[in-house]
DNA sequence: ACAAAAGTGTTTGTTGTACACCCATGC
DNA sequence: GCATGGGTGTACAACAAACACTTTTGT
């Protein structure tokens, strides 16, 4: 038991992780095993330890409710208003997260806990206000991706360009033009082409790309600004 | 005296408040009358009470501290190294707000705590992890402004454009044409060109011009994406 | 009359946008 | 041989950047 001279509110972590699969853009949800929402499905989070960061919290639940590791993860919003858990007090410091998801699985769910992905439009009621949280990631997201090169964590290491364009198809929602935004990207000069084609597709097979972080923060050192 | 299961954090708020009179761009500090860091200059705030939310905190300690209230206020960054303040784990949610210095003024000083206005290349060692803060919040300034139409927080609700260029070159630290920025906001429409003009001023006197945030408003609706 | 800043258009270069066909591959 | 997507260039429009002089006002 721990005593303090005055009332001090909770502090938790909730995470909103996107994960790309050859369709669409999915949310990770957990759905809960304990009292208040019970049986609710809810964003991956969890309390904070005395000594641990809040990202190291962010990274701690995510592991421990849905076997996810080592993603890229940002911090998103501080979410505070008193009434927002019913029990108590709860400041929640709310995260993102990309990953692609043919690359990192779901730990097989031998806890009690429930982890899924759900399509954006298919999104259950959620416990709390993690509608909210939701809603602001997701614009975090579609006024992130066009000023920072954070859509490859979406993608798998190497990918064709193709996917680039529909994962910015989908993230944007609207058509982009194929010679447009492969003149755009090279230009740039942050993709290394790869002396690879794609496997098992039943049309032409397209080359293979990675992104090449080292040329890109060489040049942000210069003044290089990524936009799309 | 409160008693928790779990050890929790304290929760405190920390503002960065960036205020432009005739001359620069000045940020708000205050003095610390307590250990730690007793004496050291230090970013207004403070901890967080129950039932209030993390931006009525910070409205709170910003009035209690220096008088300032009703400004432009917006969440920064949540800090949370554990060991960013001595005496034990305090989680730091910032703020940055924006204010014109002839239109509000700092309490005169009859409390304790001393606050005042310094200049960016002027401030001193400061407190706590308030440093990093400051960098953190600068940084947002100078990408946010160039998006979002903040700036106006910044100046007189009456200016002539000399003002909002002035200001811009301040910021982005570098020369703007007049030309061209007078075409490019005034292509907005978001000004409203006021039947007035400067005073007191020693040479011809320049039109004023006001914010027409409702305009804005309508045009974000529309699609419209502020930019300098 | 002089100093200080207001106000005003045009030209040039760069970037964004729209658009259509042939090619390679798997079935 | 047909369906699927891969890969490529050009023309036009829109926007950004560079640039200089006349006017107004206060001292």
């Amino acid at each position: 038991m721990f005593t303090y001279k005055y009332e001090r509110p909770a502090v938790a972590v909730d995470c909103v992780i996107f994960g790309l699969d050859t369709e669409d853009l999915k949310i990770l949800l957990i759905q809960r095993d304990l009292e208040p929402f019970k049986e609710k499905w809810a964003l991956p989070g969890g309390f904070t330890k005395i000594g641990e960061s809040l990202e190291e919290t962010a990274r701690r639940e995510l592991f421990e409710e849905t076997g996810l590791k080592d993603i890229f993860l940002e911090q998103l919003y501080t979410f505070s208003e008193p009434d927002r858990d019913p029990r108590e007090q709860v400041i929640s410091v709310s995260f993102y997260g990309l990953v692609n998801l043919s690359e990192h699985n779901l730990r097989a769910s031998t806890d009690a806990r429930n982890a899924a992905w759900f399509e954006p439009n298919d999104i259950p009621e959620l416990a709390f206000d993690h509608e909210m949280i939701l809603n602001v990631a997701d614009e975090r997201l579609k006024g992130k991706i066009r000023y920072q090169p954070i859509g490859f964590e979406l993608l798998p290491k190497k990918f064709p360009l193709r996917m680039l364009q529909q994962l910015y198809e989908k993230i944007l929602d609207r058509k982009l033009d194929k010679r447009n935004i492969r003149k755009k990207i090279m230009g740039m000069a942050i993709l290394k082409e790869l002396d690879e084609i794609e496997k098992d597709v039943s049309h032409r097979a397209a080359r293979l790309y990675e992104f090449d972080k080292k040329a890109y923060k060489e040049k942000v050192k210069k003044g290089f600004n990524f936009e799309i």
